[in-house]
DNA sequence: CCGACAACCTGACGGC
DNA sequence: TGCCGTCAGGTTGTCG
C-alpha cells in the first residue's frame, strides 16, 4: 500500500503515539526482509527517545534522542498496524513504548526494508541519497522537471516513476496525475511543452494533496495504522477502471508499459 | 541512456 | 472443492 500519500498517512498516525515516548523494546522475529534488518536494531532504539516521526519519498524516518534515524520502506503489502487485535506469521518487527503502544510492522510479501542510520548521515544514506525533490515541496517546480525531461526519450510515466527525478510517484498516482494533466502516459518526455510540464506539475501536487487528505488509497490493506481504510480509491479517474467512461464518456484503456498497468484515456490524453 | 524483463515473496481472485 | 494462471501499491539488477 506504499506510494506518498500512504507512507505520509500512516507517518501522521505513528507520530501522536511515538513522538517524545520511549521505546521499551523493539524486537525483530525474523532476520531479513528486502535486506536484513540491522542486528543491533533492538539494542540501538530499546531506551530511546523518539524526537520526530517523518517521511521522505515513500520512506518513513523515525528519529530518536540517540541520533539514529530508523528508516523503513512498506515496498508493496507492509503496514504499520497500532495495538493490532490479532497477530500472524508476517509480524515481523514489534515496537512497543514506554505507554505500552505497540506497533507492529507487518509485510507478507517482505518488499519491505529497515535500515538505521546516524541522522547526521542520514541524507547521504545509499537509501536516500540519490532521490529527488518531494513533489509537494518547493523546490519541485515545472522549470525543474522540464529540465529533466530535457532530451529524454523515454515515457514520461517511467520518468514520472523514477525516484531520481521526483521522490514518492508510483504507479496509481503517475496515472492519476497524467489523467488530470491531460497526457498520454506514453509520450516521450522530451516532446512534453512548457505547458504541458506545468500542467503536470499541478495535477501531481493536487491529486497528491487530495490522496493525503482522503487518508490514502487502500487496494486490499488497510492504510491507516489504526486500521482505517483509506478513502482515496473511490476517487481514481484512471487507475483500475478499465473498461470503465472517462469523464468524457470514453473507456479508459489499459496498456503495460514497463510491466506495469497503465490506464488512460484515450480521447483525452495525447 | 534506453526499455524490456526477471527476480525478490505471498495472497487474492477468476476460470475451469 | 481444488488447482492453476494472473495480477498486485516497489526496487534493483541484467541484458541487448
Amino acid at each position: 500500500m506504499p506510494e506518498l500519500p500512504e507512507v505520509e498517512t500512516v507517518v501522521r498516525g505513528l507520530a501522536p503515539v511515538l513522538s517524545g515516548r520511549r521505546l521499551a523494546s523493539v524486537i525483530a522475529n525474523r532476520p531479513d526482509l528486502r535486506r536484513p534488518i540491522p542486528h543491533d536494531l533492538g539494542q540501538r532504539l530499546t531506551g530511546a527517545t523518539v524526537t520526530a516521526v517523518t517521511r521522505r519519498a515513500k520512506y518513513g524516518l523515525i528519529a530518536t534522542d540517540r541520533d539514529d534515524t530508523l528508516i523503513f520502506h512498506l515496498g508493496m503489502s507492509g503496514r504499520m498496524r497500532l495495538d493490532p487485535g490479532d497477530s500472524g506469521p508476517h509480524d515481523h518487527v514489534v515496537f512497543t513504548t514506554n505507554e505500552r503502544r505497540r506497533i507492529v510492522f507487518t509485510d507478507p510479501r517482505r518488499f519491505g526494508l529497515l535500515a538505521l542510520t546516524l541522522t547526521a548521515d542520514l541524507a547521504a544514506h545509499p537509501l536516500l541519497a540519490g532521490i529527488g525533490p518531494e513533489p509537494l515541496g518547493p523546490t519541485f517546480t515545472a522549470a525543474y522537471l522540464a529540465r529533466r525531461c530535457e532530451g529524454r526519450i523515454a515515457p514520461i510515466k517511467a520518468l514520472l516513476l523514477d525516484q531520481r527525478i521526483v521522490a514518492g510517484i508510483g504507479n496509481i498516482y503517475a496515472s492519476e496525475a497524467l489523467h488530470r494533466a491531460r497526457l498520454h502516459p506514453a509520450r516521450e518526455g522530451g516532446t512534453l511543452t512548457r505547458i504541458e510540464i506545468a500542467a503536470l506539475v499541478r495535477a501531481l501536487r493536487a491529486v497528491l494533496r487530495a490522496a493525503i487528505a482522503a487518508g490514502g488509497s487502500s487496494l486490499r490493506d488497510h492504510v491507516g495504522v489504526d486500521g482505517v481504510l483509506g478513502l482515496f480509491q473511490k476517487s481514481w479517474t484512471a487507475y483500475g477502471r478499465e473498461g470503465e467512461p472517462c469523464a468524457c464518456g470514453t473507456a479508459i484503456v489499459r496498456s503495460v508499459q514497463s510491466g506495469r498497468s497503465s490506464f488512460h484515456c484515450p480521447r483525452c490524453q495525447t
